[in-house]
DNA sequence: GTTGTCTGCCC
DNA sequence: ATTCTGC
DNA sequence: GCAGAATGGGCAGACAAC
């Protein structure tokens, strides 16, 4: 059995390697010596993770919970253990427990950690539940890291984190199975794509070997991993860019769903491949009633309408989506409308190497019309721009334009599907505090709190807060323009006069339970820094009003 | 019984 | 989810 | 062009604290 501190040890050499080819190769051959045992683990911890994406099971446990388990082993205040953090959580218990005066129960006596004791350890902490639960979850983490060196602990917070900053993910992890068993990547990302389950993939990999994942297939119930899109902004680069045809679909504003059915059942899978069957009966038993009776797998988007069918925001639909109890009622007070767009298997077929076209025939024969996503070929830009502001008129999200040549690309973003989102008119905002940023942004304020303007008092409202947008450089510049503006700081946040204005871009205005002004941004992101501007001419709260109002001329208010 | 905190997951 | 950066 | 890192608002649910 491999000791955990291998993994550990593995890691810290990743960490300091820039180039992913050697990432990938020290990886590979960590895998490849590794008893077959301990290649589930290892894979997932490699990748960041302890369960895997299908896993339904939850640690239950974050940076708070770790440090009161910090503080019940060394007495250690979670305020003092702070101090110790410089980018990283990891890091930062590591250098705790690094400290010479520390007096840590002997290790010498107890058994060495290995990936596998980890892995159950770690497992243990989905299995608590009810009172008392948070306290026996942080007992063992308590446990673990009492038993751990400083270096093991460091990788049981980041893998508790779910943020090994190794520059490693499951991208690259892919590359590290393909590597270590001499099997074609593609195949290795198809096979995982399939099982959603990476640690599974090693497992097949070093076990059965390339006609192990080649055997790899869909089955109904359960979940693959979705296609993803591209962001753009501009139809025309686009098609200049790329060759076509296209296809073009309403963007919905909802939740994406997996439905499997077979002639009994059905079953829902989110984007993340979770099950999400009995938070939506509704949708259940239209796909049980409406659809056809053979075992399918399709791909689409459930979203929240009034009586008039006239779409909610996007809060609505996860009032119903996130629910797990009072469903039947939820879904009486909100409807959602199901939206399908793909076809990804039929009848003991998979479809996903079939051309977007070819699915789409397949489609449309299964379930009745009003349930498909409409989709049009258009080459025209004229035409384009006019289904795109129809969409918004209609209240969705903006335009999915996909390569009718175009397979589906399991868990790819590829260059197959784009996605052209509405977008709010611009906000020139004041920066009233700003965040201490963690990992390669330790050292910069890199998360602004926005605020507008109320002309009626002089006062500065915020709105949010935004990370993005900003080069490195800008950030830097930034933070030592902030910093000047000081006027006091706290637990990390620190105020600043308001007198910097930055041009931001928003999808949407939200209801904010949070904000006093009860509005709050959606997908905030810096587009300009105006320094041609002062803080009075910010967008003012009643702008903001305005703007929010306006939303709804055609999307669905709920009362 | 109500409110607050934490977590995970949707976008 | 969006954005930037390094490979 | 891909993969990874950094981090947003809000929802429900589970549990803890009052």
């Amino acid at each position: 059995m491999t000791d955990f501190i291998e993994v550990a040890k593995l890691l810290d050499g990743i960490r300091v390697e820039s180039s992913r080819k050697k990432k990938v190769t020290s990886i590979a051959s960590f895998l490849r010596k590794l008893e077959p045992m301990s290649i589930y683990p290892a894979t997932l911890f490699v990748s960041g993770r302890v369960f895997s994406e299908t896993d339904s099971r939850n640690l239950n446990l974050s940076w708070k919970g770790i440090s009161k388990a910090m503080e019940e082993a060394f007495g250690i205040k979670p305020d003092d253990l702070a101090k110790y953090y410089d980018g990283d959580a990891g890091e930062a218990v590591e250098n705790y427990l690094k400290q010479d005066d520390l007096i840590v129960q002997s290790t010498l006596f107890s058994e060495p950690l290995t990936i596998r004791s980890v892995f159950r350890d770690l497992s243990r902490l989905a299995s608590y539940s009810g009172k008392g639960s948070k306290k026996a979850r942080e007992g063992i983490v308590q446990n673990m890291i009492s038993e751990a060196s400083p270096q093991e602990a460091k990788y049981i917070v980041s893998l508790l984190l779910g943020d090994l900053r190794t520059g490693v993910s499951e991208g690259l992890v892919l590359e590290c199975i393909s590597e270590a068993f001499e099997i074609d990547s593609h195949l290795i990302r198809r096979a995982l794509g399939f099982l959603g389950d990476i640690g599974r993939v090693a497992e097949i990999a070093a076990v059965d070997g390339q006609s192990g994942i080649e055997e790899v297939k869909i089955e109904i119930f359960t979940p693959i991993k979705p296609m993803l899109a591209v962001p753009i902004d501009n139809p025309e680069e686009l098609l200049e860019s790329e060759d076509g045809p296209f296809s073009f679909e309403p963007k919905y504003d909802g939740a994406r769903v997996q439905i499997h059915i077979n002639k009994n059942s059905c079953r829902i899978f989110s984007r993340r491949l979770l099950e999400v069957t009995d938070s939506l009966p509704d949708i259940v038993h239209l796909v049980r009633s409406v659809f056809l009776k053979e075992d399918a797998i399709f791909d689409g988007e459930v979203i929240a309408v009034n009586e008039n069918g006239v779409p909610y925001p996007f809060q609505v639909v996860m009032r119903r989506f996130g629910r797990t109890k009072g469903t039947e009622e939820a879904s009486r007070r909100v409807k959602l409308q199901l939206r399908v767009f793909d076809i990804l298997y039929l009848n003991s077929e998979m479809l996903v190497d079939d051309a977007y076209f070819k699915r789409r025939v397949n489609l449309i024969d299964s379930l009745p019309e009003e349930y498909v996503t409409p989709s049009k070929m258009m080459k025209n830009i004229d035409s384009i721009q006019e289904m795109f502001s129809t969409s918004k008129k209609q209240g969705h999200e903006g335009l999915m334009i996909k390569k009718i040549n175009s397979p589906y690309q399991l868990g790819k973003r590829g260059r197959y599907w784009f996605k052209l989102k509405h977008n709010l008119e611009t906000l020139d905002l004041v920066i009233v505090a700003a965040e201490w940023g963690h990992g390669r942004r330790n050292d910069w304020l890199s998360d602004y709190h926005l605020a507008v303007y109320d002309s009626e008092n002089g006062d500065y409202v915020m709105i949010g807060k935004t990370f993005k947008g900003l080069t490195d450089a800008e950030f830097e510049q930034m933070t030592r323009r902030l910093l000047s503006l000081e006027t006091s700081r706290s637990k990390g946040i620190v105020t600043v006069k308001p007198e910097v204005v930055v041009e931001v871009l928003a999808s949407e205005i939200q209801d904010s339970p949070t904000y006093e002004s009860g509005m709050a941004l959606r997908f905030a992101r810096i587009v300009h820094i105006r320094d041609d501007k002062a803080p009075s001419d910010a967008t003012t709260l009643e702008d903001l009003h305005s703007i929010y109002s306006s939303q709804f001329k055609y999307k669905a208010k709920l009362e």
